[in-house]
RNA sequence: GGGUGCGUAGCUCAGCGGUAGAGCACUACCUCGACACGGUAGGGGUCACAGGUUCAAUCCCUGUCGCACCCA
């Protein structure tokens, strides 16, 4: 016997064991051979990661597509897998060494620190797995891939490679998202823009001194969020140009100041040069027409070493580059030769110099105080700007000037960009293109190199670069990319010719940092070589280098008899719209330039889950739904059946607990439909064949039945979630709950007889058909009420294996017989409702057609019992003294004297004569208008036309009822 | 500043050329042998605003206002 309520937590853990026992979600079951091969890579999730409600519902919608696929028998494979998360997940093992007060990261060196990494994933590193297992998802684990696998680093290896000889990756030196407190170059897409607005106000020669600790208070709150108003004296005149930044620190490094050339009050200046204060450089007044004249004062410093703007305007220019930080965002001016050039030894040059090794906001503080002291500070303003920060670290990120790989997207962008063009991917919905095309069309080059451990190391070794004198050039270095330590050696010796030994710097002294190669010097005397020593480069790729792979890395390539023949490209990739860029259009480059053919075909792109008043989920809001808490609470499939009933194309999903308890209350009800069933000894029956079904109600809700597939068939196909679930809640508790076992239970509670077989045959079979429906959003209830619901003969497969049903023709004589009585119960019913009346009545069927007649006579006992009628009989008029209704435009009376209250039939009469009259009104006005009836379509007309009869004759009908109600009263 | 969406019942959202639908919430009634995680019935909307196209506009076009996200 079946429950009365569903317990997921008693059902879920084993049936997903029962699903693995069968190996049901491996791909290449030998039955499959021939069928077609469907595949689906995941978004790899972060190996630091846990499940939240994104990740919920990126893996409900796939696992919908993958077992909607299986069951329609093709060859399945969802490939999961996650990914090495470089700075999350070196950051997380620090910290965990942190905690336990065990020797930093570099005090132990790199080998061991990896080895705590491996050691830390070993143990945490499947957690998001075994949450998406509690999911239902259907990945095929015996093929889980890790970014970090022998396998996937290898293809990183070979890719990179490749790429390099293609003259796709190069090294080049340009400003970076440098993190001064991680210490690493960061993608633009890592960075997070926070604004900030600053409270000190000060103008010189105004009423207020200049209160510097009062400025030091509130730089100390928030360093950012003013602009500084400072003079730069001109060469050989008493006159300044003052210009405004956000950022007055970074003037040690500039070497121009910049106006717009039409900027009229300004333009005389170009041409002339300024001095800078406190450091006495000479720099240029430039015209360029970044200055915009509207923006401040119109003038613009430009400090091509820590600003992007400027970067490009000193390439321009051709204006020297100045660093002025150190990698952890501190003044680097001592020894700064690039700072130093050109500059005479002055107290005041000395002075600045003791600035060394100041951080850089304390820096901008010391600068600003200076800058009035000497009498060039001319005004500091609150300002709103925008500022960038690590969204990782969290500290100001800095545009910093470093030697980085690069990979030329540009070039890599164009076959990417027109396989969208051109179809050979779509994306749903498709007006993401835009983004994906946007992005694309204006893609910068892609810096890939990371100054992490955790992660492929980049497979290059530098070595001296010799000049034609036989010496080594000073900060030149001959560069050797290739797969192994033996290939490189071997390209090196290409170059160092056969004589000299060559060798490889030994681990330890790999974490040397950037800078020129090592050149072997004996005696401080460049004249002997001896040896020459390759030194790897220390840094590793980004981890979406790595992860831009998938689509191929995962499935073997670069073995030629992987499965990557079968499966690539795959079908479909489900991700959400935050990481077209990360992901999605790097695999797309990577994908077409290694494989000659698009990844995916299509790429479903998801909105965001929020809470249920709107907001964004976040930790630091704390309105971070858990899944696996509403696991937990209402069962996987709830959530899952809440999260596709949600997911409309471009719209973003609210997440209650409440609707999760709706669809747990589905969940209830289609259980408990299960036992009707059982309890009805409603069993499959393999001899049943739905197109030889003769019982009316049988006929129905075959037909009914079979508009469910067909729907839900297209909507998935079509990637509306949204609709297809919504069709099958509708289905199952609208019409085949509401009606069918209500209008089943007098044959099955009747004598035995033929009818009595077909309808519990039916009802198992219409249950059946439900359950393969419902089984890729609610994979555990379905799949228990499978085994639950079996003959005795039980099941021949499990329902994740069973074939995905096909509907048949339709069957319109059953839909207009049991259309009309669903019309009648349901008119019944409300009349009952509106005037209260309790006891049972009986009904006459006034002056009907002999089609409805035979209607009645059939349906009798189904009417009498869902409408609560004492007993339905015909006659040419309505009695005297009863209420009427129109069912179908028939006339169907409640003979009521005495029961009913006259005056409340007569609003009601009125009410409905009111509608009916409004009508007539509204299809009068469209009927008389010339232009409606010669432009309209004649269908259209023609409908409108038996609309207006329709309406007519009720209000025929109407008006003798009223008629008839004044003789009674 | 550029882009992309969105403003429809109290709430969450479908619909997108022929005068509006669902779920929840609300109201009334119902222990009827599957289910109170249930049943039956009911109330509730000038489809943001203003123009335009059309025989016809919630739906198409233009503009305005409001909201959200992405990119500068």
């Amino acid at each position: 016997m079946i429950d009365k309520t569903y317990q997921p937590s008693d059902v879920e853990g084993r049936i997903y064991a029962d699903w693995e026992k069968a190996g049901a979600f491996r791909a290449g079951r030998p039955e499959r051979a021939g069928a077609e091969p469907y595949c689906i890579v995941i978004p790899p999730p972060n190996v630091t990661g846990s499940l939240h409600m994104g990740h919920a519902l990126n893996n409900t919608l796939q696992d919908i597509l993958c077992r909607f696929e299986r069951m329609r028998g093709k060859d399945v494979l969802w490939q999961p897998g996650t990914d090495h998360a470089g700075i999350a997940t070196q950051m997380v093992v620090e910290r965990q060494m942190q905690e336990r007060q065990e020797p930093g990261r570099r005090d132990i060196g790199r080998e061991k620190f990896l080895e705590k990494v491996w050691a830390w994933k070993a143990e945490s590193g499947g957690t998001i797995i075994l949450q998406l297992k509690r999911l239902g998802a259907s990945c095929d684990w015996s093929r889980e891939r890790f970014t970090m696998d022998e396998g996937l680093s290898q293809a990183v290896i070979k890719v990179f490679v490749q790429l390099y000889k293609d003259g796709l990756i190069y090294k080049d030196k340009r400003l970076v998202n440098w993190d001064p407190k991680l210490l690493t170059a960061i993608s633009d897409l890592e960075v997070v823009q926070v604004e900030s607005t600053g409270s000190f106000k000060w103008t010189a020669g105004g009423e207020e001194p200049f209160d510097a600790v009062k400025l030091g208070k509130v730089l100390d709150r928030n360093p950012n969020g003013h602009l500084y108003y400072i003079k730069y004296p001109i060469e050989g005149s008493d006159a300044f140009i003052t210009v405004a930044t956000t950022r007055p620190e970074t003037m040690l490094g500039d070497t121009a100041v910049a106006v717009h050339p039409e900027n009229e009050k300004l333009r005389d200046l170009i041409g002339k040069n300024a001095i800078l204060p406190l450091v006495g450089r000479k720099i240029p007044i430039i015209g360029d027409d970044y200055a915009d004249p509207e923006k401040g004062t119109g003038a613009v410093k430009i400090t091509p070493a820590h600003d992007f703007n400027d970067f490009e305007v000193g390439k321009r220019h051709k204006l020297p580059q100045i660093n002025v930080l150190d990698i952890e965002g501190k003044l680097a001016l001592k020894d700064n030769e690039a700072f130093a050039a050109g500059l005479a030894a002055s107290p005041g040059l000395a002075d600045m110099v003791t600035l060394h090794g100041a951080d850089r906001f304390k820096a901008r503080q010391t600068i600003v105080e200076r800058l009035e002291a000497a009498g060039v500070l001319a005004k500091i303003e609150p300002h709103t700007n925008m500022v960038p920060h690590g969204d990782r670290s969290n500290v100001v990120i800095e545009p910093y000037l470093t030697d980085q790989w690069y990979v030329d997207a540009k070039t890599m962008a164009q076959p990417a960009l027109e396989a969208v063009r051109s179809g050979k991917t779509n994306f749903i919905p498709k007006n993401w293109e835009t983004t994906y095309f946007n992005w694309m069309e204006n893609i910068q080059p892609w810096c890939i190199s990371r100054q992490l451990w955790w992660g492929h190391q980049i497979p290059a070794w530098y070595g001296p670069k010799f000049g034609k004198d036989g010496y080594p050039i000073d900060g030149a270095e001959e560069v050797f990319v290739a797969t192994s330590e033996d290939e490189a050696l071997r390209k090196a010796r290409e170059i160092y010719g056969p004589k000299i030994r060559i060798e490889i710097l030994s681990d330890g002294l790999r974490d040397i940092p950037l800078g020129p190669a090592i050149s072997y010097k004996a005696d401080g005397q460049r004249t002997t070589f001896t040896a020459i020593y390759l030194r790897r480069d220390p840094d590793v790729l980004d981890t979406w280098f790595s992860s831009a792979l998938w689509p191929f890395s995962t499935l073997g390539w670069p073995d030629a008899k992987s499965e990557v023949k079968r499966f690539y490209p795959t079908s479909t990739l489900v991700t959400g719209f935050d990481i077209i860029f990360f992901w999605v259009a790097r695999m797309m480059m990577m994908g077409i330039h290694f494989m000659k053919e698009v990844p995916f075909k299509d790429v479903y792109i998801h909105r965001l889950v929020r809470d249920e008043k709107g907001a964004k989920m976040s930790k630091s809001k704390g309105n971070v739904v858990d899944p696996l808490g509403i696991i937990d609470d209402f069962g996987a499939d709830a959530l899952r059946f809440t999260l596709a009933r949600g997911a409309a194309q471009g719209h973003d999903i609210r997440l209650s607990p409440q609707t999760v308890e709706n669809n747990r209350n589905f969940a209830t009800k289609l259980w408990n439909a299960a036992r009707f069933a059982e309890m009805n000894g409603c069993k499959p029956d393999e001899s049943f064949n739905p197109y030889h079904a003769k019982d009316t109600i049988n006929r129905w809700i075959i037909d009914r039945t079979w508009g469910a597939i067909s729907d839900v068939k297209l909507e998935l196909e079509g990637h509306r979630f949204n609709d297809a679930a919504n069709d099958i809640y509708r289905f199952v508790w609208s019409v085949f709950c509401d009606w069918y076992i209500e209008l089943a239970k007098p044959i099955l509670q009747g004598g035995d007889g033929l009818a009595k077989d077909e309808t519990r045959a039916t009802l198992a079979w219409a249950l059946d058909q439900i359950l393969k429906l419902l089984h890729p959003f609610m994979p555990f209830i379905t799949e228990e009420l499978w085994t639950q619901t079996a003959s005795e003969n039980g099941r021949s497969n499990l329902l994740v294996l069973t074939e995905w049903p096909t509907s048949g023709p339709s069957f319109p004589e059953a839909e207009a017989e049991i259309g009309w009585v669903i019309d009648l119960v349901t008119a019944v019913r409300s009349v009952r409702a509106e005037m209260n009346i309790t006891a049972a009545i009986p009904l006459v069927l006034s002056g009907v057609s002999p089609e409805t007649q035979g209607r009645a006579e059939r349906w009798k006992e189904f009417v009498q019992r869902l409408a609560r009628v004492a007993d339905i009989s015909t006659a040419d008029a309505p009695p005297s003294g009863s209420l009427q209704l129109l069912v179908r435009g028939e006339v169907v009376a409640m003979p009521l004297k005495g029961v009913i209250d006259f005056a409340a039939e007569r609003t009601r009469l009125d009410r409905e004569m009111a509608k009916v009259e409004a009508d007539i009104k509204r299809l009068d006005a469209k009927l008389g208008n010339a232009d409606f009836l010669a432009r309209a379509p004649e269908e259209l007309v023609e409908g409108e036309r038996e609309k207006r009869d329709e309406a007519d004759s009720r209000r025929q009908k109407i008006v003798e009822a009223l008629e008839r109600l004044k003789g009674a009263a």
